[in-house]
Order: structure tokens, then C-alpha cells, then sequence
DNA sequence: CGTGCGATCCTTCTTTAGGATGAGCCGCAC
DNA sequence: GTGCGGCTCATCCTAAAGAAGGATCGCACG
């Protein structure tokens, strides 16, 4: 349990200025933890074995286009002790729901007011997992034809993550609910390339149905009704912050 | 915005002892607030307007048989700008779906710690939507046909909730990924009795596939997988609190 | 270079889903 | 009572989905 020697916390940042800030606001928080800066995730990786912190936050996931996610891949098949949360913009929902599938403790959203984030924090470090309301209703399906852009990740941790890109864009589209004919017309394929596709998606994933496959394709974040959380939840502000 | 004159928190439970118990642990974290009890909703709904708290904690959500499930359903229909926090088992999970997407802030389950609840309602506070990491995957599908007993809650908000129960039993196997003939199987009827509730099922939810009406319970919360939430998090220990 | 795999396309076939329409039974409310 | 809605079943029909087989091309890896 290393007793409560000196706790340390580590930050994941290229950005020197942006992962000082970060530092700052959260040493104001917690005073006697020692702070860990890490420039990249490999960085991160290969001192998250020596220094073994209670937390690691890491700011912008997806930068360097997944090279960051391999680390995090890493980390959390490894050390799956270590709290992580990742710290990111509201557009890359879906990415958080796989991360969060594949372990990571947390999803914070950059523009959250900093009491917001330094809470959230607290949550994970106390074990808790805490993500933003998620499953927010959303019933305009809007077209599906818009789905265009594949902008999933790779999906660690589910059988997902095994597919192709192709084929991940095609299952984002059935968990959207549209049928062959509109995902072959998005694609600009043949409504028959979409089945034989939808043939091994059914068997990486253990299914038989579209419906089984969409159900376990929006666990894993793909397909959500337009992502459109309410993180950063100005709606009710509340007079004042209370403590 | 009324200064900060007696910020106020309601908290609604029947039971005194169980309640009082939450008030001591909530004033021990906010000593400059006060507490409102309630012991039933339909007192809660009465004083939430003269006194309009910042917060709403209603204990037993489920309790008597879906009577303060109304009483919520009226203050988040009418006073949209408090936030309210629920606390019940982990069993009752997809009420809490329903009801985060109903508009509820939060969800909290009875077996956290009380350092977790009360970052949990702080955040809540803050603006903030909580909900423990309801989009965990699971991919056991389990045996659709076991999903027999309804289970389900009116599912305030959404189309869903106006339909009926065995309509909603059947959206929910839908959402589950069964077949209609499974489903048929599952209620002792025939296949086109399952067809016949599909149809007007389809034409409430405004769609016109399976998957798409699946999506749709998903989101609110029916046929999630096995319910099997992280809540607790007591999987990593953080050897112990920081600050 | 061959081998593997992803992506595309094809045919044939069976099963499932979905639309349309009608109808009988029951309970509840006006 | 009359009506409405839920639940049940039926028939007919069309469209969609899924299973199984094979085929082509390109690309990467050893």
C-alpha cells in the first residue's frame, strides 16, 4: 500500500504551457501531492512503472492521430490499478465511451468550469468511475447518410476493436438504425458489399441480428444519437457554488 | 438570482431515520445550508415551489410503486432549474436511465461511499449531470427469453413512456435483440400478435425498423445489457483519500 | 514471390421483417 | 349502452435481411 508516503498524480500533455495550467489548478486542490508531467504517452508509459500514481489525467487523447490512445492502451491493460482520465473535447464523445469501455475511469470535458473537473477528479480517485451522462435521449436519428466520416477508434477492449475501419463505419451506421440500402448509398457501394461486410462484422461480434450488433455497437460508443451530452450542463446555474 | 441569502437542499425520503441520516452526512459537507425534509413526493411537489431548494435528493425513488416516479415527473416537468439527484439500489438501473432522461441530474446508488456521494451531488450542484457508467459494455446477451417479467418504468419524457406495458415488455426483448419469434415464444403468443404490437410500437416511436425503435428503448434505458454497472468502483482502491 | 487479408462485387436461396386490412374479445370510461 | 383502446389472431403480400458459395483486385508482410 506504500503507506501514505508521497502521492503523486500524473499529468499527460505535449503542451508544456497547457499541462502547467493543469498542474496549477490542480496542486491549488491538492497540496501534497506530487505532480508527475509527462510530454507524451510514451513518456507516460514508461514512468507510470516507477512512479506509480494515483491518477493519471491525459489531455488530448487523440492527438497524434491514436498514438496516444496505443499508451493508453497499454497502461490500462497493465496497470489497470491506475485511475485514468482522459481530458478532451466534447466532439470526441464516442472516443471517451470506448476508453471508458476499455477501462479509463474517467471523461472530462475541457470546457467544464474547473470546480467541475477538480470534483470529477476526486470521484475517480475515490474509486469512482464518472463519465457524462451518456445516454442522453435523442430521438431525431437525423440522416444517416451523414454518418459519412468513420471518426471511431479502434475500440479496445471489445470485440470491435478487431474490425476493420470499414467495417466499423458500417456498424456505426446499423447501430444508427439505417438499413443496407441507405449505408450502401452513403458509401457509395452495392447494397450487397454492405451484407457480406455485415457477414463477418455478425461473426466478430458473436451475433446473428442487426439489431444485437447495434445493441452492442452503441455499448461500445459507436452510433450514439448525436453525441449531444450535457456536459458542461449550464443549464441550471446555480446561484453559486456552495462549499 | 436572490443573493445568498438561505441556499436550500430538499431531501425526500419517508422513512425519518434513514432520512435524518443523510442530512447529518450532507451538513456535515455544506454547514451553511439548509435542509428541507420531506417524507413523501407529494410533499416534496408542494414545497419545492415556495422554497426553491438548489438541490432535490430523492431517496427510494421506486418506492411505492411508481407514486413519486409521478411526483418527479411533475417537478422536472414544471421546475426544470433544480437540479435532482436520485439515490436508490444498483438494481434499478434503468429507472435511472429514464429518469436522468427525464431530466434528473443525477444518480446515486445507496452503496457508495459517502465521501463519493457527496462529490457526487457537489457536482451535480455545480451544473453538472451524474450518472454512474451506464454504457459499460456487456456482451453477454444472455438468453432473451429470460427477460420475461416486465421490469420496466413508464419512461417519463419519451414517447416510450405512453405506451403500454405489454407494449413496452416487448420494445424492451426488441431492444434486447430478440427476434420476433423469440419474443412470441418468451410471451406465449403468436408471432403475429408480436408483429400487430410492432407496428403501433414503430408508428409511437416515430420509426420504422426494429433497430431503430432499439436504439431508441436503449437510450432510454430498456434492454441495457445485464445492468451490470461499474457503480461502486471499488475496483481500484486508491490506497487512500487525498486531501 | 506467394500468402493472407481487406474490400469489393456477384448469384442463389431461405428466413425474417414490415405493411395493409380485418376481426374478435375484454375492460374501462363517458 | 356506445365508444375507445389494449390484446389477440388472421391473411396476403412486399421488402429486407441473412446464409453460403465464389470471384476479383490491391496491398502488406515475410
Amino acid at each position: 500500500m506504500r503507506s501514505t508516503k508521497s502521492m503523486s498524480v500524473m499529468i499527460v500533455e505535449n503542451n508544456s504551457m497547457i499541462r502547467d495550467a493543469y498542474v496549477r489548478l490542480l496542486r491549488r486542490d491538492m497540496p501534497s501531492v506530487t505532480f508527475i508531467e509527462c510530454d507524451s504517452s510514451t513518456a507516460a508509459v514508461s514512468t507510470v512503472t516507477a512512479d506509480q500514481p494515483v491518477l493519471m489525467v491525459i489531455l488530448n487523447y487523440d492527438l497524434a492521430g491514436g498514438q496516444s490512445l496505443k499508451g493508453l492502451g497499454v497502461i490500462l491493460r497493465h496497470y489497470e490499478t491506475v485511475p485514468v482520465v482522459l481530458v478532451d473535447a466534447p466532439e470526441n464523445a464516442q472516443i471517451a465511451v470506448n476508453a471508458l469501455n476499455s477501462g479509463a475511469s474517467g471523461y472530462i470535458v475541457k470546457s467544464m468550469r474547473s470546480e467541475c473537473v477538480l470534483q470529477s477528479l476526486r470521484l475517480v480517485m475515490l474509486g469512482e468511475k464518472y463519465l457524462p451522462s451518456f445516454c442522453a435521449a435523442g430521438h431525431a436519428l437525423g440522416a444517416p447518410e451523414a454518418l459519412g466520416a468513420d471518426g471511431t477508434v479502434p475500440g479496445l477492449g471489445t470485440p470491435i476493436g478487431t474490425l476493420s475501419p470499414r467495417r466499423r463505419q458500417i456498424l456505426t451506421m446499423v447501430a444508427a438504425g439505417a438499413p443496407n440500402k441507405v449505408i450502401a448509398r452513403a458509401l457509395s457501394v452495392h447494397e450487397v458489399t454492405v451484407k457480406s461486410h455485415l457477414r463477418v462484422i455478425f461473426r466478430t461480434l458473436g451475433v446473428n441480428t442487426r439489431t444485437q450488433a447495434a445493441r452492442l455497437a452503441m455499448c461500445a460508443g459507436l452510433g450514439l444519437p448525436e453525441t449531444s451530452m450535457v456536459y458542461d450542463g449550464h443549464s441550471a446555474p446555480p446561484t453559486e457554488s456552495l462549499h
